[in-house]
DNA sequence: CAATCGTGGATATCTAATGTCCACAATTGC
DNA sequence: GCAATTGTGGACATTAGATATCCACGATTG
């Protein structure tokens, strides 16, 4: 029942994204620094919200990161699909072909219900939903970059 | 965002126990059969429940497992903080102190949304809600038995 | 006392998540 | 063109947790 750190990291990069001033990109250096996750794991997860779609990314010098839609069209459904695949709880949810056991499955139920409950969740709630009230923020860093963004990629 | 096989392998036990005759037990051997578990796994998720207050287990020749409270009261809330501990979709949902970042982490909200969704339907549900509706029916045996159940503990 | 059960805990295996590395391609400034 | 910088791609390593196995033991019954 536990959310990867890969998927929490995935939102705050995109929280930093977003918070950034209209049209700017940040470096991955500048996130991972930011949100004290490993560069060269963090780039690994760029990459997928590059092909999901969410991000773009520009090469070369002065390169980065920086949104493709605004904060309030990405939902956490779309950044959970992108890095996870489809919401599901157990094996056996969707293709009866794992599950040789045939009670009828009274638990399938449950898990349907459960996963609307957070499908509905996930979908309802947009990057702007994650952004800080107070406006005039700038922003964040980290208290202490132990090791984290050093030399490398 | 999975759940553990270990949990589904307590309630499918319960449900088993649960439609037994009134006051009846079932030895290890025969809910393992019945639901393609390895015996000497199954014999820890027991213990926990037993531990944890929800099943009766007896000793010696013609022991076994019994429940210890009627379905309807046994809530899967229950077996799941028996089996798994608190409900938690993230490291730091409580203790600020995994946390270094101060952005005030905005996701805490959505988290706690979430848990309390989840959290609300496995209150809700109980043993009960689980079991078969067609009421005459004996309890199910597995199409195939491949090895499971076997000479051991 | 012998057969049958569950108990307890150490240990092993397997798998997925997480993290690391390096050669490479794109871009920019000189 | 060249060097520096930045992201890309994929192979590989590490870790942690879930899952599974084993065995010596205690309880119970006939």
């Amino acid at each position: 029942m536990q959310l990867s750190k890969t998927f929490d990291y995935a939102i705050r990069s995109l929280v930093y994204l977003a918070r950034l001033p209209e049209g700017e990109a940040a470096e991955l250096r500048a996130i991972s620094l930011s949100q004290s996750v490993p560069m060269s794991y963090l780039a690994k997860v760029m990459r997928h919200l590059v092909r999901g779609g969410l991000v773009t990314s520009i090469l070369g010098r002065d390169g980065g990161y920086s949104l493709r839609k605004k904060p309030r069209d990405i939902t956490l459904l779309q950044v959970y699909e992108i890095m996870e695949g489809e919401l599901r709880f157990v094996e056996c949810m969707e293709n009866d072909r794992n599950c040789s056991l045939f009670n009828g499955c009274t638990q399938a139920t449950v898990w349907r219900r459960l996963r609307q409950a957070v499908e509905g969740i996930f979908r309802e709630t947009t990057l702007e939903d994650l952004l800080p009230k107070n406006a005039g923020e700038s922003v964040p860093t980290p208290i202490k970059e132990s090791g984290y963004a050093r030399a490398g990629a």
